[in-house]
DNA sequence: AATATAGTGTGTATTTGCTACACTATTAAA
DNA sequence: TTTAATAGTGTAGCAAATACACACTATATT
């Protein structure tokens, strides 16, 4: 992991918008700047786009220096270019989202660049004030994602490899900010065929010990394939 | 309207495909290309984005010079940003797909800028070979498209102010590409509540005059706003 | 050992929405 | 007046979504 300094500076950058769930709760990934503008801001993690990388191998590497990890699902959300978004003059920002597991993160995030002080994971229902137009990217993100996960199976991207329904359950809940019944959840998400039952139990809690499931990722491709819906 | 040329050309660009709806059909609008690269290839309308606009005023701009409308139904799509998509070097360019009543076009659409020889409506499933990576975007905003008409009304966008429920079936039935049960379709649509039934008909048919409507605004806002599923 | 807690795990009845399907009415033109 | 073309209408069966209540298991605390 290495720091990237702005040497040409394109007129545009990209912005990620990463989330994590973990323990029920769905969190951010933001960064304390380090530069002006906004010098000492929360903000999403971004950074002008090479000349010679495309815009997604732009957000892989920012992605990468401040989680250690590749290979995560990210997506394009949307281009913001309002003349007056950033202060020294009209930048276009690509903004994108990711989804990924938390448990994979070894260990915290580090601060890996020069421009960011320190990366953190922030609750989603508790944010700080953020620096640009962040919150209203953010806010986007979420729109997005909260639709895409009903027709998407996107929710595992969020989830550890082996998990429990009551995990999932939760998850759904955190994204729609609303309760589901349990049965029918339960019911409706083994209809569709794609998690396979394994023979694992959670371990290390203090009831009964849930059973693990991971998806079955031969029917979960048939399933998006086909943009069944993931209903409500 | 006025020809744009390209003073400060800026690093990226905007690109907008324009769809219509015309006799059971869907069109899109192309330009034939005046300028190098691909002088002489069909093309999307699009160009350079100032420095002082938004990327949407670019967008809406374009839109007047080509069919000289404003308020236009039109949205995001994608940013584009392939370092080989355009031969020049890499230039961005960030999508747009527009929704227009062909009805509302008094004259054909005008040759408006240098750039253009010419505009012309292609029926969308039958295009000439296209440009850049024209074709690619266009394959995503018809998915783009597809997708949105089912759980939001766009597909008045598409419309004169007074159609007849058939005007409304076969336009749902060329953008999803299937035949639709009528009695179904029928019950459903009305069902939602959104529609108002005119005192008027069909004019100039030979065969029994269909009934006219229009959209309820009112109505039509509620369902927008509570994203009620339009379902298949 | 008893108790409280918290989460897992299961079945059924009801409602709602989707699908399939065929005939009569109206109009204009021949 | 006949023909041709399209508008307009209802019902029954099936599948999916929802609403709903209780028993079981594991653990921690007293």
């Amino acid at each position: 992991m290495q720091a990237n300094l702005p040497h040409l500076q394109s007129t545009f950058t990209t912005d990620c918008v990463i989330f994590g769930f973990h323990e029920g709760e769905l969190k951010l990934l933001l960064i304390e700047r380090n530069e002006y503008p906004f010098k000492g801001w929360w903000a999403l993690p971004g950074f002008f786009v090479e000349h010679n990388e495309t815009i997604d191998d732009a957000v892989k590497r920012i992605l990468y220096e401040h989680t250690g990890l590749r290979g995560i699902y990210m997506e394009q959300l949307y281009t913001f270019g309002d003349l007056k978004r950033h202060p020294q003059g009209r930048i276009v920002t690509v903004a994108y989202y990711a989804l990924l597991r938390l448990d994979d993160l070894k260990s915290q995030p580090e601060p890996v660049t020069d421009y960011a002080r320190q990366a953190v994971w922030h609750p989603l229902n508790n944010l700080p004030e953020l620096a640009f137009d962040h919150r209203h990217i953010i806010d986007k993100s979420i729109s997005k994602v909260r639709r895409k996960i009903s027709y998407s199976p996107i929710a595992f991207e969020l989830l550890p490899e082996k998990f429990t329904l009551t995990q999932l359950q939760q998850l759904y809940e955190a994204i729609w900010g609303r309760k589901l019944d349990k049965r029918n959840f339960r019911k409706k998400m083994l209809n569709y065929n794609i998690l396979k039952e394994l023979p694992e139990f959670q371990r290390g809690v203090s009831y009964r010990a849930a059973r693990l499931y991971k998806l079955d990722k031969r029917k979960y491709a048939k399933v998006f394939q086909n943009e069944l819906t993931f209903a409500r």
